[in-house]
DNA sequence: TATGAATGAGACTTCATTCAT
DNA sequence: GATGAATGAAGTCTCATTCAT
């Protein structure tokens, strides 16, 4: 039986990464310190060099395997089966909901994911890019079902749709989640996506 | 009465933002010196510190001042005339078009701004709500056309579509600007949000 | 009994000081990391403090102990007897050869035996003053015979000669091994400490 | 007028070379502190990095720019003319007077130089080499003037010959500067070197 | 004996900011 | 106003050593 201790709370690797999470959320990747990591998992200042190359290898082994069981949730949520578009509601309100399970590590995501896809080198994001394989994923049996317009780039559609939810976790933690709770968010972008936003039948120009 | 010599023809104060703007976008806020943007810039490091307050004010000074910029020219475009549908896709095109245009500062903002938003002390990003403001405008004034679904959450929307915008740009950064070029993504998504990701008629379910 | 085996042939500590001798003539004293002995040695780096005080005791039995063994075989060459000069010659030849025998071992002592000597508190190279008492014994027998001049100051003479072969294992480890070999030094260099660098009979002035 | 101050005894840069002399002779390379000898220069540990790039550039700067003086210093000396032996004489003497006038350096350049020349990546020493230059040259001449042997290998000999002023040196400040003080040395070295170990005529063996 | 994960003191170096000129 | 040399606080990372197993 694993014993139950502040130190044994689990493995010290992944002690560190939930640390981490919780420090880089608060502050943001520059402003966080090494030492403070190493405070709030309980371990020493070096131990976290047995576990990763440095603070950049950090952070981005937090970005792969906290968004690879992301990805590896949400698919098995939408295994469960249903239409596309249920589907892609299924998507958004888990996306949407995520900020209340795991508000740390999204956070993390959305604010350090660009800088550090931006200025690492020889970092790519898979884990990411598998997140919006799902979307990609959810748009084509869309279009098999005969449910989603045959003519949707799915490549920009699947940014976009990204996007938006991303934009819309952000205005949610910056208001200090006082402001456009997930839930009610979820269900309005759902209809936005789906049906746009113009009346049914006008007349958007152009052809 | 203004000197007019080679290094004269803008204001001091301006060089520096526009040296700011080049060398944040090539390396981001906290990986550039401040010597480093003297020194684009042709000023002396302490120079600086006569029309910035340190290097956080540097950057929200670029923020703010440059945000406004694109603000006022939007509007100006935008006073043409025109439906709320068209003047959709022109504020559309020319955020995507800004990209070309304005490269560095559009890198600046869609990297920079999350961070300094979240983690900068009394700082309001006063433009960039403004800019979102323009959003608003727009929908508003579709729904009062008639072109626009009336029970459509502007709040929502407009940082949906904010979002949805911003996340396009950074692929195309990020991509090294090979792929979605802004002007074809700019029709993608407008289409895209004006008549949604369904089929004319599809049941989205719900009712 | 002592087990053989193939990790066996030799006791765990002279394993270890093998290793020592490899890493410290690769890097440097300093720049030789505990662990890497230890990886080199076959054994965990905990071992190491079993049969080594510190990192500083490893080195100086390093030096005491192959040196030594250094000594005592010069000794047994020498012991075959010959004239004083004889086994100068001996001695000389030796300490050049012992660059292609023991490469690894001569290159720590020429190079971190200085640093020891006057930055480690209390240690004493009493096997390299050994080393020099080997010249002196060869000295003062030449003396005796009548061969060396009875006015030598041998403390000096000693030490130069010292110097001046380690002084040339030194160009020859420097220069990659690739120039004066040991064989022919050995010959230039005996001719010059007997005969000096004057043609006989030269006029050297203060006399 | 130079003010005359505890901060203005010269140029700044020189300053910290001369603490570091004091600093590295005293405690050797890796045991100094680049603060120490920023408080010994009296400035602050930062300046060290606006005139070197790094402690190693101030070892390396160290050496050539003060073993530059060195060889500058005796090639004056040695202009004033007289025989090839007579300027070895000179070299020599003025050599082992080196440590009483200019000890700290001499005793970084003699316990540190090896470690640097050997270990530093793309470290050549220029200064050191030509002040083995000067040794050739008087080699040569003596052999031009018929005083010194025409089959002496000069490369050997200077390596030997600066070898054993080294050690001689050496042992000198090890002994704490109480054995074998440099003038005396000096006079001893020089026979040694002049006339060899032999009485004259004596049988040398091999031919 | 042997292990090797963990420790934590301490080094080097950077860089925003100041201030005497 | 303008300069840029100087500052020094602070952060990342290393590595000799320990000790529970």
């Amino acid at each position: 039986m694993p014993r139950r201790g502040p130190n044994n709370g689990g493995d010290k690797r992944d002690r560190i990464l939930r640390a981490a999470v919780k420090i880089f959320s608060r502050n943001g990747f520059f402003n966080s310190k090494v030492s403070e990591i190493a405070r709030a998992s309980g371990v020493a200042d070096g131990t976290i060099y047995l576990y990763f190359k440095n603070k950049d290898d950090l952070l981005i082994s937090l970005f792969e395997e906290k968004m690879g069981e992301v990805v590896a949730d949400v698919r098995r949520r939408l295994a469960a089966g249903g239409s596309a578009i249920d589907k892609l509601r299924i998507f958004i309100e888990n996306h949407m909901d995520l900020l209340e399970r795991e508000s740390g590590l999204v956070e993390v995501i959305m604010v350090e994911l660009r800088q550090s896809t931006k200025f690492l080198k020889d970092y790519t994001p898979v884990k990411f890019f598998e997140y919006l394989e799902v979307i990609s994923d959810i748009l084509e049996e869309g279009k098999r079902e005969g449910a989603i317009r045959p003519d949707l780039n799915v490549s920009v559609a699947r940014r976009a749709i990204f996007g938006a939810l991303d934009e819309l976790c952000l205005t949610y933690v910056l208001s200090g989640k006082r402001k456009y709770h997930p839930s009610v968010t979820a269900a309005e972008v759902c209809r936005l996506l789906l049906e746009g936003l113009c009346v049914p039948g006008a007349d958007v120009g152009k052809g």
